[in-house]
RNA sequence: GCGGGUGUGGCGAAACGGUAGACGCGCCGGCCUUAGGAGCCGGUGGCCAGGUAGAGGCCACUGUGGGUUCGAAUCCCUCCACCCGCACCA
């Protein structure tokens, strides 16, 4: 019967066409009645060829936009490309190829993939962040944040790759010291650079993650990188020298158990307050060997703690004592004020300090369970001070802040391990700084009328600690807007994460040329509805898309407070258990089975080899799998249309419905159910394949009980739940089979009464244990359900001989006898 | 160390506290074929039984050990393994 084929090389092409020529996937700004719904992944970095990380994350967001699309939504669902960044420029360096074109090949290769894979695009809001009508508006926000405050210049130790040549942001140095990017230890230096004030908003970005639907370790992520902790700033004051030092301490109830003070190696103050004393070289060799060694080495927790006297002391505020200063490496002078009280008997590090130099520990803390010190519970006062003693410790550690502040000895403080974001990069391939230094009149912004600012081109794109564009004399040498004297353009470039943490509202109203976009579009838009992408992007990117957008509203540029109202974060996809990588040899391209098997086959494999959220090993015999699915759709399909003239497909009067044909339009009313629920409650997408294989399997099973329009039924139906997974063949199918477009068709819905069927398979269990199964009727009552199992002929060999002492019964599920 | 997650057949995985293993892979068998690495149908935990039958029965099983419940992969506690995040943050 079947020379027919299933061809995804006819058939793809085929709907790929009509689509691009109907221009189906476009979506205006104007609403029409229907909710709006924006569903976006992760904008990709256009470098070689997508790999199997993008198949998997645009097969998910395809799969949500057609899915909302058919539920009555108008979708926008836009793509764009982050193109730049430093492995163009890497490549530039090597070989003498622009970034620009080399990026621009790229685009291209992603964009052919794209549109081979059938993803459902608005092309009309594609933009490339490298491209200077989305620039002049990277440099416009720039610009609003400088007026703002929000961004501003500092001279601060920063971290310096000597690889990459190039400042970074303390988001993109890794735990172990390293650079994120290209892992080479990362140097301090000291120079002033361009930041954003980000710790403005730790309180907002912290509290706004309890309205956001995202997953619970990206909240996690967040909430530990802002770090924030409640405590006191406590001032200690060095009367020889007639410094006060504050400290920050979350344990301000621990203050009469301070025994010493710790400076870090980086204060400023370290080397002053032993000048010309006996302890000079000693902490001039500490603080040297410190200051050499890694952040890799210096923080492993373990390390024995190092440190050397000062010579000097500091008055404990709360009672006078002089306590001994040391310069110790385990305390960091990013963190609080580079400085600490120590309190040995309630903390393990200075404990452990304290213990290595022969330094006092004292109990102030009382332990209920009597064990030893350090004790970092909780407890009453104790030998502190009698207004406190005896007080229980979250108490008096209150009532201790208040004294201080009394006293003007401290106040009650909060503390960050944010950071504000540095965003200066001494590279060439980037948005250039919008900005001209005048020696009159300092830092002057690039008026807007001459916004953008354009990357003049070069020809040698080594850095040499300084971006190539300082050599651009030409470039660089402007007069100053304000005076008209002699100035110099900023040389440095931005951060490519400032151009991936606004694009999501320039595709709202990607070709507004007036303005960076237009509110009442966004109103219209956002947040995004659904953002999906890799869970690598945690921290950096997502939280500073949450910061841009915060300081927008905050500028009444938009409404929106939260960027992306969902989250899905996917799992990777590997092969024989590693992660692909070029070292590993283990790299499988999609190019190559949507070449082998077609985009729908490729799709639809990703999406049923399991939960997506999860790592996913990539089986070649899987694909086949999936691949036999499809071609078996189709076929039947084929075979069904060439049979006769299409059916409507909605015509089935449910009540008139018998034997096979009942059997099956059910089973399709059960697959509808089931795909729907799978789409819409949850990213259940394996399982909504399968229930779809289900319906295909069922159909063959009746290929010679069934009615033909049963079977088209089914078959269409099939079809049209595939759809979002499967766009090409299910189109094909449709279209076979009702001459019809499947995406113009509403999402499918379930007929209550054909989920429900007037007889189920009772389960009988006699102890908990499955004894029997009996057809039962729906209607039955719980006395005639328990009847009919107590007559089952296995179960009554169970309950001979024993007392029934117990019934569960539930209906439309199982009677359990309990005997003894 | 702290926080979070995962653990189910040979494999990827399903399973509102209610028939564990849907669906797919692999494997075995049959049909169809000149042929088939195509297609279609069936089987696939163990043990016992069954020869023309209306064919079944029993047991085991969701990392370990306990608990709650008529009933637990699912809820609670213990331990083990692996993965992820944070980690001298005062």
């Amino acid at each position: 019967m079947s020379d027919l084929r299933y061809d995804p090389k006819a058939i793809e092409p085929k709907w790929q066409d009509v689509w691009a020529r109907e221009r189906t996937w476009e979506v205006s700004n104007d609403p029409d009645g229907r909710d709006s719904y924006y569903v976006l992944e992760m904008l990709p970095y256009p470098s070689g060829e997508p790999h199997m990380g993008h198949l998997k994350n645009y097969a998910l967001g395809d799969a949500v936009a057609h899915f909302n699309r058919r539920v009555g939504r108008r979708v926008l669902h836009p793509m764009g490309y982050d193109a730049f960044g430093l492995p163009a420029e890497n490549h530039a360096i090597r070989t003498g190829e622009h970034p620009r074109d080399s990026t621009q090949k790229s685009i291209e290769s992603f964009q052919r993939q794209f549109r081979q894979w059938g993803i459902s695009i608005d092309w009309t809001r594609e933009f490339g962040t490298h491209e200077p009508r989305y620039y002049k508006w990277t440099q416009w926000l720039f610009l609003k944040l400088c007026e703002r405050g929000l961004a501003y210049r500092k001279e601060a130790a920063v971290k310096w790759c000597p690889n990459d040549q190039t400042v970074l942001a303390n988001e993109q140095v890794t735990a172990e010291g390293t650079c994120e990017r290209c892992g080479a230890v990362v140097e301090a230096r000291q120079l002033e650079q361009w930041f954003f004030r980000i710790t403005d908003y730790a309180d907002r970005l912290l509290d706004d993650l309890d309205g956001i639907d995202w997953p619970g370790n990206v909240k996690v992520m967040q909430r530990n990188w802002i770090g924030r902790s409640e405590g006191a700033e406590v001032t200690f004051r060095c009367e020889q020298l007639g410094i006060d030092y504050p400290v920050f301490t979350t344990r301000p109830d621990t203050l009469f158990g301070a025994t010493f003070f710790v400076m870090a190696p980086e204060h400023p103050d370290v080397m002053k307050l032993v000048e010309g004393t006996d302890r000079e070289q000693s902490v001039r060799d500490y603080v040297n060997h410190a200051l050499t060694e890694s952040n890799e080495e210096r923080g492993a927790a373990d390390k024995p703690k190092t440190g050397v006297a000062l010579g000097r002391t500091v008055t404990n505020p709360v009672n006078g004592e002089q306590i001994p200063m040391y310069v110790a490496d385990y305390v960091l002078m990013e963190y609080g004020t580079g400085a600490i009280m120590a309190v040995p008997g309630h903390d393990e590090r200075d404990f452990a300090f304290a213990q290595a130099h022969g330094l006092p520990v004292k109990r102030v803390i009382g332990d209920p369970e009597g064990g030893e010190l350090p004790y970092t519970g909780d407890g009453p006062l104790v030998d502190s001070h009698p207004d406190f003693d005896g007080m229980g410790n979250r108490a008096a550690l209150e009532a201790i802040v208040a004294w201080l502040d009394r006293e003007g000895k401290g106040h009650a403080s909060v503390n960050y391990r944010l950071r504000d974001w540095l965003v200066s990069r001494q590279r060439y391939w980037g948005c250039p700084i919008p900005v001209i230094h005048c020696p009159a009149c300092g830092t002057v912004p690039v008026p807007e009328e001459d916004l953008p600012v354009e990357l003049p081109d070069v020809t040698d794109y080594k850095p040499r600690g300084k971006s190539p564009l300082a050599a651009v004399d030409d470039w660089v040498n402007v007069p100053c807007p304000r005076c008209g004297g002699a100035a110099r353009r900023d040389t440095d470039t931005l951060d490519t994460f400032v151009d991936s943490s606004w694009y999501f509202l320039r595709y709202c109203d990607a070709n507004n040329d007036d303005a960076s976009w237009d509110r009442r579009v966004l109103a219209e838009w956002m947040p995004v509805d659904q953002y999906i992408g890799g869970v690598e992007h945690a921290i950096l990117h997502l939280l500073y898309a949450r910061f841009f957008t915060k300081a927008f509203a905050d500028m009444e540029l938009l409404d929106a407070q939260e960027p992306f109202q969902a989250l899905f974060t996917q799992g990777m996809i590997t092969r024989d258990g590693a992660k692909m990588s070029k070292s590993k040899g283990n790299v499988i391209s999609p190019a190559t089975y949507v070449d082998r098997y077609g985009a729908d086959t490729a799709r639809c494999y990703i999406l049923f080899i399991g939960p997506p959220d999860q790592d996913a090993d990539w089986s070649d015999e899987g694909v086949e799998g999936v691949h036999r699915f499809l071609a078996r759709l189709w076929r039947v399909g084929a075979e069904l249309a060439a049979g006769g003239a299409p059916a409507a497909a909605e015509s089935l009067d449910a009540t008139r419905l018998a034997g096979a044909d009942l059997t099956l339009v059910r089973k399709a009313h059960w697959a509808i159910d089931k795909v729907t629920n799978d789409m819409a409650g949850r990213f259940a997408f394996n399982t909504a394949i399968a229930a779809a294989m289900e319906l295909v399997n069922e159909v063959y099973r009746h290929r010679e009980s069934a009615g033909e329009v049963a079977q088209r039924f089914a078959v269409a139906t099939a079809a049209s739940l595939v759809f979002p997974f499967a766009p090409h063949v299910a189109s094909e199918v449709y279209e076979l089979l009702t001459g019809a477009r499947v995406w113009e068709q509403p999402w499918p819905s379930a007929d209550p009464q054909l989920l429900e069927s007037d007889t189920f398979e009772l389960v009988c269990q006699v102890n908990g244990k499955v004894r029997d199964r009996v057809p039962a009727p729906a209607t039955a009552s719980r006395e005639e359900l328990e009847a009919l199992a107590r007559a089952q002929p296995n179960v009554q060999a169970h309950v001979d001989g024993h007392e029934v002492v117990k019934a569960v019964v539930v209906p439309g599920k199982l009677v359990n006898l309990v005997v003894r």
